[in-house]
DNA sequence: TTAAAAACAGTAATCATTCCTGTTTTCTGT
DNA sequence: ACAGAAAACAGGAATGATTACTGTTTTTAA
C-alpha cells in the first residue's frame, strides 16, 4: 500500500500547491521546491500528486497550454482560465445544478463537477 | 491563410465528428475513417480538429484517459464524464449562471463554458 | 536494531500531439 | 483548359507531459 508513510518531501509538495492560488502544474511546483529541497525529482512531485488525486486532496482544475492545473481548495467552486496569460481564477462555487438531481436520480453516481469558464480576462484585456 | 480551401478529407472528418455521440478523441476519428480513406494521415485528423476548434465548429469537452475529446455540438449543453468505462454523455444544457453576469461586469471576457460532471455511469455500476 | 515496506532519484520509456519536408490537390486568373 | 501560387496532405521525426523502471535511501513497527 501507498501513501502511508511520512515523508518530508511529500509534505513540502502539498504544503507549496495549498499555499498558492495560482493552480500550479507540476513543473511550476517542482521548479518552487527545487532551490529549497536540492534533490528533488520532478516524478516524486507527479507521483504525490496523483496519490493527492486518489485521496481527493487535489482536484484537477483545467488542462491548459497542455499541463494539468491542479487546485488544493478541493470545496465546490468554479473557475476562470484565460486563454491570453494562462492564469486560472478562483470564482465562487457554482450553484447546486437541477442537473445534479437528475443525474442521480437516473442511476449515475456523481463524484465530481467541474466547471469552467474560458475566455480573456481583465487584465488581459486592459494591457 | 489556412482552412479555406475545400478538402474531401476535412469533409469526411467533420462529418464523422458530427455524425457520432460518442465525443471521440482524434485517434477516434482516425480509426473510422482509415478503410474509407486507405492513405489518411492521422496528422491530417488533428489539424483539422484544430481548424475545426478555431473555427468554432467543434469543442473541447473533456480529457479523458489523457486523450482529448471533442464535441460538433457546440451549443451550450453539459457532460458527463464516467470513469469507469470513459463514455461520455450528453446532458440538457446547463442554466445561465450568475456568475457568467459578475465575470462580464468585472471586464472578463467569456468565451465558453465547459460543464462536466465525473463519475460513474448507470451501466457501468449495475454490471 | 533490523528487516520489510514505502519513498525516492535519476533516467528511460510511453504516448498524445505537433512539426517538418517533399508531394499532391485546390484555386484563381488568364 | 492551363499555369502558377496557395493550401492540404502523407509520412515520419520531434516535442513534451507524464509514467514506469531500477537500484538506493528513508520510514516504520516489532
Amino acid at each position: 500500500m501507498t501513501g502511508h508513510n511520512f515523508s518530508s518531501k511529500r509534505e513540502a509538495i502539498f504544503k507549496t500547491i495549498a499555499q498558492t492560488k495560482s493552480h500550479p502544474s507540476a513543473k511550476w511546483v517542482y521548479e518552487q521546491l527545487k532551490d529549497e529541497i536540492p534533490n528533488l525529482s520532478l516524478g516524486t512531485v507527479y507521483r504525490n500528486i496523483a496519490l493527492f488525486k486518489e485521496q481527493g486532496k487535489v482536484i484537477v482544475v483545467a488542462n491548459v497550454d497542455g499541463e494539468e492545473r491542479i487546485d488544493a481548495d478541493v470545496t465546490d467552486h468554479a473557475h476562470f482560465v484565460c486563454e491570453c496569460c494562462s492564469c486560472v481564477y478562483d470564482l465562487e462555487n457554482s450553484e447546486q445544478s437541477p442537473l445534479e438531481k437528475e443525474l442521480t436520480q437516473n442511476g449515475f453516481e456523481i463524484k465530481r463537477k467541474n466547471v469552467v469558464f474560458y475566455g480573456i480576462c481583465k487584465k488581459c484585456s486592459t494591457n
